[in-house]
RNA sequence: GUGGCUGUAGCUCAGUUGGUUAGAGCACUGGAUUGUGGUUCCAGGGGUCGGGGGUUCGAAUCCCCUCAGCCACCCCA
């Protein structure tokens, strides 16, 4: 040992943004994309993956100046000029410019990989992050819009939550108003400030529209109105659509809201769950018809936790079909860190239920043996690797998290029986062992059930 | 990218106006008449005080740089 430690030891350390995930932590995220996965699967989405990186030009100038800022970008050894990706929404415009004529149309797609970004880091915010995308592409009908709602309320819902709430917008609505004001060229610039309305308040957000735009503080206290409306889904609407009655846009977005509040109501969304509101716009300018964002009753200020829309035309820079499109993206960093809060996490450090003690190492081929046949009936069951104190092995059980401990030794092999011991009670019960294992197994997923 | 705050064992922190071998709790490892854990008792391992440089007789304590974390702006998942 002395020997080995004469060089320099390297500090361990990881880059900023980037992080290590523990048994505990990565075992709550693959659940958390497991119950999205089943999700997806129930309506018809189907996975996809495309590589993490790409030719520069795919990548560039395709998000906003931002991304491109921060999009990891260098030469590979073959001198082409490549990006790693900063979003999965490119990468599936590539891919269905691509491919799009082998898969036809409408293409239902989920997608859960790692992107990257060079940003400043935050809390919750990472260079290193996992996104989970689901779209429909290339149809512009509105019940791929009213499909995509019903699946971000039933993400919530498999993943165990009752209280949450979508907020759903439809751009064309604001655009409408936009354009009776004559303020359609600046709307980022409108949206970018409204989207700050619930944090700095209605006031400076009006400022900030007036000297964004150098309009009049009349046109900006219009904008605001139209954002500020209150009372249920459904006086809300009719106000809308009032506001935005003499822009052909804006009624038609009008009229967009109007069918996707009925139909989640005769699927039987609970109203409750639904929220017509017409600030939220998404940083992004791509959004052109329903916009959607999610938030969590418990949690609000964690801020939106899905959000998505529906886009025109998705991958115009490659393609000369053209690919409208609706979908959304479910905040997997920032879903975790609500569930942490909540106290919603069940992961524990093994995934194993099962644990037998190494207890007599002349009958490792029986522990084998009887492991393969628990394995086989899908029981997941961990053999400890070393002849230790059955104390100590037992202690180990405990802190891994293991549910019920499997204890075999000469006693128990000569009455052909099997200790099966509850880890959370201390209680054991002896379970005659048999050629098949059954009742041992019954006994466990007894005990686990 | 800009501004502010922070950085001592795996974790949470103590370390007085710079002064001798840097501490605690929890965790970890081993033990308490060698077949039963989560309680107790005992012992032990583990830190060049984020890293580097400087001031000083002497720095975890003061200064500079750097790395990392947090917060705000920006933007967004």
């Amino acid at each position: 040992m002395a020997e080995s430690r004469k060089h320099e030891l390297i500090q361990p350390r990881t880059l900023k943004g980037f992080r290590d995930f523990q048994p505990r932590e990565a075992g709550a995220r693959e659940e958390l994309i497991d119950r999205a996965r089943a999700v997806f699967h129930s309506y018809g989405f189907a996975p996809i993956d495309t590589p993490a990186l790409e030719y520069l030009e795919i990548l560039q100038g395709k998000g906003s100046e931002e991304t491109d800022k921060q999009m990891y970008q260098f030469e590979d050894a073959g001198g082409r000029r490549v990006g790693m990706r900063f979003d999965l929404t490119v990468p599936l415009a590539r891919f269905a410019a691509q491919h799009i004529g082998q898969l036809g149309t409408p293409l239902k797609r989920y997608h859960v990989a790692t992107v990257w970004r060079g940003e400043n880091t935050q809390r919750g915010r990472f260079r290193e992050f996992m996104q989970c995308d689901f779209d429909t592409i290339g149809t512009d009908n509105l019940s791929s819009d009213i499909e995509t709602a019903l699946v971000i309320h039933d993400l919530f819902l498999a993943l165990g939550f009752e209280d949450f709430r979508i907020h759903l917008n439809n751009r064309k609505v604001l655009t409408g108003l936009l354009e009776t004001l004559g303020l359609a060229e600046h709307a980022t610039a409108i949206l970018r400030a409204l989207d700050k309305l619930a944090k700095i308040g209605a006031e400076k957000v009006q400022a900030e529209i007036v000297a964004a735009t150098g309009t009049e503080p009349q046109a900006a206290e219009q904008v605001l109105a139209l954002c500020q409306l209150t009372g249920t889904n459904a006086e809300i609407l009719d106000a809308v659509t009032e506001l935005v009655a003499d822009s052909e846009t804006g009624r038609r977005g009008a009229e967009e809201l109007r069918r996707l509040l009925a139909a989640l109501d005769a699927v039987g969304v609970p109203e409750a769950r639904v929220k017509l509101d017409v600030a939220i716009a998404r940083g992004l300018d791509y959004y052109t018809g329903t916009i959607f964002e999610t938030f969590l009753g418990a949690l609000p200020d964690i801020g939106s936790v899905c959000s998505g829309g529906r886009y025109d035309n998705l991958a115009e820079l490659y393609t000369k079909q053209q690919l409208p499109g609706i979908g959304a993206s479910l905040g997997l960093d920032r879903l975790l860190a609500a569930m942490e809060e909540l106290d919603m996490l069940t992961s524990t450090e093994t995934p194993a239920v099962a644990f037998i003690p190494l207890f007599d190492e002349a009958r490792l081929h029986d522990y084998l043996r009887l492991a393969a046949q628990l394995r086989e009936a899908a029981i997941c069951v961990e053999v400890y690797p070393l002849p230790k104190k059955l104390g100590q092995q037992l202690k180990y059980a405990d802190r891994r998290g293991h549910r019920v401990a499997l204890i075999l030794g000469d006693n128990e092999f000569a009455a052909s029986e099997c200790q099966v011991k509850d880890l959370a009670t201390g209680e054991a019960t002896a379970v005659p062992l048999e050629e098949n294992a059954a009742s041992l197994i019954a006994a466990i997923r007894g005990l686990v059930e």
